[in-house]
DNA sequence: GAAATTATTTAGTTTTGTCTAAAAATATTT
DNA sequence: AAATATTTTTAGACAAAACTAAATAATTTC
């Protein structure tokens, strides 16, 4: 497999998380998310289409080719395992490792990462729930339900968090919310989309909408 | 501390090693290490001078300012400790490491490297037993010894191995020598440079020239 | 459906790091 | 001390990755 410079790895990494949601991506959306110029992403997306990454034609949007998306899953496997090496071997917490991560996920010898996957155990997911992908690029793909969308009375287990910041964190661990935690909402308030939940033994406790937002569950205890 | 680009890092780093032998370092000189040619060595020199980091003037060849030997330690921490981690934590072999390290050397951040460092153990050399800067670039200068240089019926310890083939790890392995290995030189063989050691209780043996040439010792056992 | 607005692309620059070819400085021979 | 050879620097070019400003296409509004 070709190498392709830092530049192109977060142009690619870039377009693969707005597809998700998009399906394709535009000019502005990419700009915005990489804190660029509209004109630098055309210039990245002529390179690209003649790399065979990126489907483009002017004015239409961009999605990953199939090589393309094997290249970003090759990025994403890369910067979760790091992410995972930094929060489970040196003890960082979880809202640092993704700055950090962002840097070592561009160095890309196939034998280090495989080395580092067999060292930590072939984790199936980094520190904030999403999965890694393997050394074949496959990823598990089990659909998150946002709390906000989880029914009342419905045992659910904690599975990602979306937002990485070091004040969602401060909140859930104050909480006692972490991946893996089992929880059921006892009820939902629509006047602020507040909630009260309900953790195991624990007397139930109230998390606002802009918190629940922002937590991933699976069904299941 | 400021951040630098790969590539003046990897021109301070090859000036930081070749005026340890020669003191001043020349344009040709520092254009063969680094695979690149003279015009472009005067014109980063032109660049690092702006930035303090080298004493520089036309024609008189170059060396590090303090400022910039600064910077060199940092690197050749980073650079060891992830050779050493690569080693110890993740079973490359001997020769494989300093490729992936050349590689990982440039992600800078402090937090990282201090943490990786604690992780290690604080480790006080790397796999090919070259001394690691702690976290204030003070570095153990024990002058090494080649084997060449060491007496006949020298009580030595193995410190160091200049060479990093994969060829010079077969011979090292075979022969039973490695980094910490306690030997004495029997017999110096005037015509080949060839000598015989002996290891502990086992039996001299002989080893070429050119195998003594790239070991290097500490007196004492 | 024309006008206004927004999104995207094009054209032309800039910075970094490299290169080649030519000029200039320095070192080595005879 | 010339002549020759070597080393180093300068001058000019190029590719990558970004930018600004202007032009053009697409979309939305009236
Ligand atoms: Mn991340
Ligand atoms: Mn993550
Ligand atoms: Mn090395
Ligand atoms: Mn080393």
């Amino acid at each position: 497999m070709l190498n392709y410079s830092t530049s192109e790895e977060n142009h690619i990494k870039a377009i693969f998380h707005l597809q998700k949601q998009d399906g394709t991506v535009t000019t502005n959306e990419l700009a915005n998310e990489l804190n660029t110029k509209p004109a630098s992403i055309t210039d990245m997306m002529k390179k690209l289409k003649a790399k065979k990454l990126v489907n483009y034609q002017p004015y239409q949007g961009f999605r990953l080719t199939n090589d393309g998306n094997k290249v970003a899953l090759g990025i994403i496997r890369r910067h979760r395992l790091w992410e995972y090496f930094l929060a489970e071997k040196l003890k960082f917490s979880w809202d640092e490792v993704h700055e950090v991560a962002e840097d070592l996920e561009h160095v890309s010898n196939k034998k280090l990462v495989d080395k580092l996957d067999e060292y930590l155990g072939f984790p199936r997911v980094d520190p904030h729930g999403d999965p890694i992908p393997d050394a074949n690029g496959k990823i598990e793909t089990t659909k998150k339900i946002c709390l906000t969308d989880l029914p009342v009375n419905t045992p659910a287990t904690v599975s990602s968090v979306s937002d990485q910041s070091s004040e969602i964190l401060e909140l859930l661990e104050h909480k006692k919310i972490s991946i893996g935690t089992k929880l059921e909402i006892r009820k939902k308030f629509e006047f602020d989309h507040s909630m009260e939940i309900k953790i195991r033994q624990q007397a139930a406790f109230n998390i606002s909408g802009q918190l629940a937002k922002n937590i991933f569950v699976k069904y299941g205890s």
